[in-house]
DNA sequence: TGTACATCAGTGAACGCGCGTTCACTGATGTAC
DNA sequence: TGTACATCAGTGAACGCGCGTTCACTGATGTAC
């Protein structure tokens, strides 16, 4: 259809297919969802499918590889400008939550594998995270040794309570949604929980700002 | 068999069919565990398993009430002794992550119901904690109002990070805990993640053990 | 430019299988008189 | 204490159905000479 498409017929069929699967999946889960409604939700018979993809397990494989964010992930660690303990920290949970946020898809599809197919997915993808992750926790460290900003804490501490309260974000994010009460409208969540977060584990107030 | 056993033969197989249905449905989820299995791990004939269980579904849902600590729950938020606003925090944080730590198989249960079966039981638990959640946090407030250790942040923000924080450690449990270098051995991970949180909402760090 | 052929995308029928549930039934257990 | 009867717990076969996948096939599209 626009210019930047050379899809073959195939390469299209393909795509309806991996679309179709994915919002079908996301929807009733892996193994409630079939290859027939997935056929039927491309307009093709059951068959068809086996002219673009393995089986039912490489679809799924698939979908959730191509939903994650991984290369972005490493980006945003090893990108970080700040230069402040207290700047790195802000920019890697906000980017971090953002990336997540922005790709609630990939964290429902995980969420899917590791209940419904023992989590192979996140099982490979850990791993592959986890060397960032760590460096990015030994520059915090680095970068303190200058500046003294940070609480006497443990550098996993730090890690795990930034990761906590990124995914404890995407969790509430559904749950709490729906406790009118405990909606302020139009308020900046992310925001708020990076500001208890950086309060949590620098020595000061005042040093948040560095 | 023990001494506070009345139970009837009846009564032993539908704690039986109980307690199969919940092993097999944690381990494959609800879609993926079929009536067979269940009653093959329970020794019986899959027709048997409907004279004390009216289906699949009346199943799968008196298995999410009854592990659910909703009552346990409410009391906690009630029982509260702490004066200070502080203390009344660090004891709602501390007693609901261990509640919920205590109650792992409910919370993958209530996963698996969100996620498979469109979250009917979450959705009923979430209004009958919510007004407590409400009280409870009034009631801070109320306790700051003399003692003024809070930071000037909205209560929502109090509760949902609270909860977020509590939820995320539930969540980075199962994960990070691949992660060997994130490991501290022996290491009390819920009082390190309530120390963060306490200090990310309280004024001063010394207000803490008030 | 025309022809021969290979590859591609999709069809329709069928495979063996396991699913949730029902039904008529059989013994064993409990209850009433 | 004995007998008649209702209830209980479980069986085995069967129901209609949808599952993932395979197979022989058909046209359409692309390629080589």
């Amino acid at each position: 259809m626009s210019a930047e498409d050379p899809l073959s017929k195939g390469e299209q069929t393909k795509q309806s297919i991996l679309a179709a699967a994915k919002e079908l999946i996301l929807d009733q889960g892996y193994t409630a969802t079939s290859m027939r409604q997935i056929a039927q939700a491309v307009g093709v018979t059951p068959a068809a499918l086996y002219n673009h993809v393995a089986g039912k397990d490489e679809l799924f494989t698939l979908l959730v590889r191509e939903a994650a964010p991984l290369e972005q992930g490493i980006d945003l660690l090893q990108g970080l400008q700040a230069d402040t303990p207290a700047g790195l920290l802000r920019e890697a949970f906000a980017g971090l939550l953002g990336l997540f946020a922005s790709h609630e898809d990939y964290v429902r599809l995980a969420l899917i594998d590791a209940q419904e197919r023992d989590g192979a997915a996140l099982a490979t993808l850990v791993p592959q995270l986890a060397p960032h992750i760590l460096g990015f926790a030994r520059r915090v460290q680095a970068r303190d040794a200058v500046h003294g900003q940070l609480r006497n804490l443990p550098p996993p501490v730090l890690v795990r309570a930034m990761m906590s309260q990124i995914g404890g974000y995407m969790l509430t994010e559904r749950v709490l949604r729906e406790v009118n009460e405990l909606n302020l409208p139009q308020f900046d969540w992310a925001g708020a929980l990076l500001d208890v977060y950086l309060h949590g584990v620098l020595r000061t107030p005042d040093a948040e700002e560095g």
